[in-house]
Order: structure tokens, then C-alpha cells, then sequence
DNA sequence: ATTATAGTTCAAAAACGTTTGAACTATAAT
DNA sequence: ATTATAGTTCAAACGTTTTTGAACTATAAT
């Protein structure tokens, strides 16, 4: 039943962030990346719809992995390192 | 080079296991207990069916995150902790 | 001004994950 | 032998996530 942990919510948001192969080869791809990344290139790299690709980016930012900056028509996004960093340090700690 | 796509598939199905409140909880309980605990007592302790527990701890045992140990009636889990490590190591170096 | 491009939103559909109860196996206790 | 306990399995129900297509907004290019 509902374990009210609101610090074990939101690591399970981060983990269902994670649990999808299409949003781990996003972040992926970020990591590797010198730049910023525009979502439209990404999803066309990926072979997904731009629909989905919207639903993704969107999951990947509320789960606060990915930084988003909205550039006349372009999002660019890159990885949010420093969340990244911390989120490996929780799961180190305590696992 | 070509990455291989199951090293993908076993990292998804590895956060998949990750990505659910009460196998967090159990994972976590089980960090902290001196030894092996046995299935029945931690569903017990989190209030869960034994049904339900039985389908999370083979889920988890799928994923490698724990380690199982049928004696006589009872099953008594660990954590795998050589494969969390390994996988904590996995998710630092790659995100 | 028209057309093209990047992305969003919405609702429906499809896919996937979790819980439930009943029936079951195997071991233990009386 | 009978009954109790620990766990599994199965299918159905229930719930959540993902994909789809169409209609939409906003900017850019011709």
C-alpha cells in the first residue's frame, strides 16, 4: 500500500525517469554531447514521433535530470549534471 | 562501435526494479537487517499480501537485487550487494 | 501573406504493471 | 492423520504509462 515518504516518492520518480530504454538513450546521447541538444534532433536520432518525444523531454525535466532552454522555435537541452551527481550519490548511500 | 542493446535492456529492467515504492522499501529494509530476512516478514512489516510479495521478490531476484534462499517453508532474501555496487558504479560512470 | 518548421496539447487506444482472491504445493506442528 | 504455515501460480480486475493522430501555437523563411 501507499508508503508516504516524500523523499521515497520522489526517488521513485527518479528511477521511473530512468526505467525506460528511450529516455535512458536520451540521456545518454546528452552525456556524450559537447552542447546543448535540440529535442527534434534527438527524437529524429532515436526514430520516435515528435508527440512522443514532447511526452518524454517533459517527464525527463519534472524528474529534474535534464535542463530545458526554449529558444525561439528550438529546445535545447542539456543534462542536468549536478541532479545526476546527487541522485548517484542518495542510491549509493543507500543501497 | 556499436553499443550493444542488451547492456540497455538489463540497465531498464535494473531501474524498473528500482522504480516502485515498495520494493525501494524492501530493498532498504534489507540493507539495514544483520542478516537474511525471510519474505513473509518484511511483506508483514510493509502491509502488503503475500500474493504481492511474492510477485516483487521475483522481480527483484530477476533484476539480480537480491539474493534468494529457500529453506524448508521460508525463503530467506539478502541484497546482492556486489550487483548494486556494480550497478551504482554502471550509473555513475554512464550519466 | 503564405508556407514550413519546432514543438505542444488532447483524447483515445494500446501496452504494460500491480493487486486480488482462489486454488494449489510443500513443509511443519499437533 | 489432520491442521497450520510459507510461499507460488493463475486469470481477472484494476491502474498507470506510452504511443498515436489530429488540431493547435509560435516562430522562421520565401
Amino acid at each position: 500500500m501507499p508508503r508516504s515518504n516524500s523523499e521515497l516518492n520522489t526517488q521513485v520518480q527518479v528511477f521511473k525517469a530512468l526505467a525506460d530504454p528511450t529516455r535512458l538513450a536520451i540521456l545518454k546521447l546528452l552525456k556524450r554531447a559537447p552542447e546543448a541538444l535540440i529535442c527534434g534532433q534527438v527524437g529524429a536520432q532515436l526514430g520516435i514521433s515528435k508527440t512522443s518525444g514532447s511526452y518524454h523531454f517533459k517527464l525527463l525535466e519534472a524528474a529534474e535530470l535534464i535542463i530545458v532552454n526554449k529558444v525561439a522555435r528550438e529546445k535545447y537541452v542539456t543534462l542536468n549534471q549536478a541532479v545526476i551527481d546527487r541522485d548517484v550519490t542518495q542510491f549509493y548511500q543507500q543501497l
